[in-house]
DNA sequence: TCGTTCATCCGAAACGTTTCGGATTTGTTT
DNA sequence: AAACAAATCCGAAACGTTTCGGATGAACGA
């Protein structure tokens, strides 16, 4: 592996020259630049990140904490599309992005600062973890450069880029409400994420602004799956046969509602209108196609990867980012008759 | 940051048996031992990964270059549920995974070899990359330990892991066949992806188990995309209309292909059968479902990890390593009439 | 008593860069 | 001709580890 050392004696310069030259410093001549660059070539360098990020102290990288990057996430296409974003933008950067899962046993065993210092990452984008997360409180501790994806927390070093979810969920439900609904159900996320709290706080908004009171026993934990949601809402329909319409936390939770009201021989949506929440590839493809509140998760992704590296780059604070979602009306849901 | 050498001093020991300590070497006393271990405790030591791999000459990191993770390849589950079979095995490893993606213009700009060398990383998994890939050529040349995904090249240090395509194929239309289809199309990728190669010939194969005679007008290149397997499945069954039943390299095109078969009134599988391959997610919610080959998108993922982390760690020679596939039957095909 | 072995420790070099603080040469100004 | 400035180069230290080759002393057997 040829290194600077063997360019300087091959050009006749200093090792100090070879690195000015390469690095595009103003004091070398601009022959000797040409001389250096093209013995470079000749003895196929690559120059070594490690050495450089040791005396830099810093590595131009920066970790991926996602949580829930399994076989179950890939279904759901949430995970993913974030991930793909962020990678999209860090793809322009000249950072790396090294992948953790706080999923794996090995990291279970190490903080979280001490997975970072380790491999030195500049920076961190946390995806997915949860409100009762340790790593939570880390973060907030450390002051490593960070931001959170749909995780409201903020301060001198983490920012983080997320969705209006109040204001979401208060769409879908006043969507619902507008097709004259008003026994609605919902099939929530699970106590330990922020967006259940705050879609939470939405449906609540809408009821109220159709003075509708709130009624424990219409929402139910599905903690956003699939199989789970299919569960809940069999019980909920059961116990509470009023019900016309359901509003759920999440586009793979709809499917398992829509399900289990099929089991329940509901016809969708005539007997029962459902909405979602994330707008999956899955949901337009479903029969009846999903009515569903869309959020861009790519720019969530990409958004976050920017942040960080304006706040890397251009040492510029940490911001709060808070994206759109758009109301999709598709065929999951219809007017009360 | 504290480093080795603050412990040292502590301790009151050299930073040479520190380190030793800390490995867990033998010729270290209990005590001093336990009493660096309490040391490196209390000032919050991390080691420095970066010096450690510089000196050691490895760095534990392992890169995942893979082309086409974007917008697009999202949707289709593929990519990322090997991405995440790659993860879960290196999870458990003392690797790290950093993502390259051969997409993006900063990428492009770097050899193969420059990319992979400027990291130090240890080892390389391939996967999506195009069969005219100036970097296939390059993996060949270097000698960097490296494992494809679906591409059977093999050498001294590179190995694969992939499915038998052939037989996958050829499964698919023997089950049209004996459905009693005998006018049988193809939407195939494109002429880049080894996968397709193989695919067709297993197309052939059946075909010629049942004397039929190949012909070349019932094949046609959809590149993987549903809005492209769409257009030449229309023209096909414009062209072509005997066909009565078509294989689709990809259930993403597939599904492209029954929605142009209902765009011109043909019924599902009625009228057309058609048979995917893949079994992504999406293929099951489809209406009709879609009756696929199914490969083990995780399993390859999870297998060409294992397999490079075996040649690194014990430095085994790579393998070929090739996984069953499955005829799964669901409601896009059926009896012709 | 004298090697010998064992347990425990350490000094210093090495890994491949970057960068600080000068040194040398050449040209320019007074 | 002297003084200064600009252009170009270099030596050496530093980054935080690992590891090779030994050093020290104690215990032990002959």
């Amino acid at each position: 592996m040829t290194t600077i050392k063997h360019i300087a004696s091959q050009a006749g310069v200093s090792v100090t020259t070879v690195s000015r030259a390469l690095n595009g410093y103003s004091d070398v001549n601009a022959e000797t630049r040409k001389k250096i660059e093209q013995v470079a070539k000749e003895l196929n360098y690559s120059p070594n990140s490690l050495a450089r990020s040791l005396v830099r102290n810093q590595s131009e990288t920066l970790g991926l904490l996602v949580s829930g990057f399994n076989k179950e996430s890939v279904k759901d296409g949430f995970t993913v599309e974030v991930m793909s974003g962020i990678n999209s933008y860090i793809a322009e950067t000249q950072y790396d992005l090294v992948l953790f899962n706080t999923d794996s046993s090995k990291q279970r065993k190490k903080t979280y600062t001490q997975l970072c210092r380790e491999r030195r990452v500049d920076g961190v984008i946390l995806q997915g973890i949860k409100t009762d997360d340790p790593y939570l409180k880390e973060v907030m501790d450390s002051n490593i450069p960070c931001v959170f994806i749909d995780i409201p927390v903020s301060s001198k070093h983490v920012g983080y880029v997320s969705t209006d979810n109040v204001e979401g969920a208060r769409n879908a439900v006043l969507h619902l409400l507008e097709l004259g609904h008003r026994n609605i159900g919902m099939i929530n996320g699970h106590k330990q994420a922020f967006v259940s709290k705050e879609r939470l706080e939405g449906y609540k908004l809408a009821l109220q602004e159709y003075g509708i009171s709130f009624k424990d026993q219409l929402v139910k934990d599905g903690s956003f799956g699939e199989e789970e949601a299919y569960r809940e809402t069999m019980s909920l329909l059961k116990e509470q046969p009023d019900v016309t319409s359901v509003f759920c936390a999440s586009d793979l939770m709809a499917i398992g509602a829509i399900s289990a009201a099929k089991q329940l021989n509901y016809r969708v949506p005539e007997d029962l209108s459902v909405i979602g929440y994330d707008d999956i590839p899955l949901s337009s493809y479903i029969s009846p196609s999903l009515t569903t509140i869309s959020q861009d998760k790519f720019a969530l992704g990409y958004n976050a990867a920017k942040m960080l590296v304006k706040m890397l780059k251009y040492q510029q604070p940490p911001e709060q980012c808070i994206l759109k979602t758009e109301l999709i009306i598709r065929s999951s849901t219809s007017a009360t008759s």
